[in-house]
DNA sequence: ATGACGGATCTAATCCGA
């Protein structure tokens, strides 16, 4: 058991099947033992296996609906106990979970896409925000303690909670992602479920780090407008373990890139 | 700097993302 190494990356891939060519890049470049994607704008049967299998993630938890949403985690490792949880009751695909058998024993890993919540911060005229705040309710439910194995929690959750995670505080106070009801009820999240924000372990409070840019920027690399839309979370224990977060910001600048970049968290034993 | 983009869908214009 000594020295033994666990990796795990998320990335909201928007549409799978379209980057698969990426996604391969990815995995070979950086070898995770799982990874979690968000956004595969497939259906179950469309998702790309053979692609994964040939590349050793041989174990997959997917999670996909008709051309929108769709969350999937693939594994080189074992994956037991597979469900979902209907979030909001909406029956659409943000949501799946299951326990990884690692090297070091078995870990729970959720993987989620929390709703955008469209323009408008206000959930009386914006049903789509109203959900975006119900489906953040419902999530203080989850615990990192179950039955005592470690829990991680990934994820594009759409909401970038500290002024340093987006690239101006005071000019995104009002859009939704980084207004005060959405990053105050994040924080409950963590709080409720005692969750640890794994990057911000990593990466000091008072240092910019972005996961997203929005493809209507002409120069993204150059403006740096991006906001901190994807995290990694664990249980209090296994936060001891962390080794690395690597935020592939290079990512964003491949051909035809996703919106939003992959990170990878390295834990050691 | 709420958009100038980019995805999926009964391929054409519409919905969606954040």
């Amino acid at each position: 058991m000594a020295n033994s190494t666990f990796k795990l990356a998320t990335w909201n891939i928007n549409s799978v099947r379209l980057r698969i060519g990426i996604v391969e890049q990815f995995l070979k470049d950086h070898e995770p033992d799982v990874l979690c994607l968000q956004e595969i704008k497939c259906q179950n049967d469309q998702f790309p296996q053979k692609a994964f299998d040939a590349l050793g993630y041989t174990y997959s938890a997917v999670h996909g609906q008709k051309g929108y949403h769709g969350v999937a985690t693939v594994s080189k490792q074992p994956l037991n106990e597979i469900a979902s949880t209907d979030y909001v009751g909406m029956g659409d695909t943000r949501h799946v979970k299951c326990l990884v058998d690692t090297k070091v024993g078995p870990l729970h890993v959720h993987n989620f896409y929390v709703p955008a919540g469209s323009d408008e911060a206000d959930p009386v005229k914006n049903p789509k925000f109203d959900h975006k705040l119900k489906f953040l309710d419902e999530m203080k439910e989850l615990t990192s303690d179950i039955d005592g194995a470690p829990s991680i929690l990934v994820g594009d959750l759409n909401i970038a909670p500290l002024e340093n995670d987006v690239w101006s505080h005071k000019k995104l106070l009002k859009v939704v992602s980084h207004t005060p009801i959405e990053t105050d009820g994040l924080n409950d999240v963590m709080r409720s479920g005692d969750w640890r924000d794994l990057i911000r372990k990593h990466i000091p409070e008072d240092e910019k780090i972005f996961t997203w840019w929005s493809y209507r920027a002409k120069d993204w690399d150059a403006a740096d407008k991006g906001r901190r839309l994807d995290h990694v979370w664990s249980s209090p224990k296994i936060a001891d373990n962390l080794s690395d977060i690597m935020v592939l910001r290079e990512a964003r600048g491949w051909e035809k890139p996703s919106d939003h970049v992959p990170v990878m968290a390295t834990f050691k034993f």
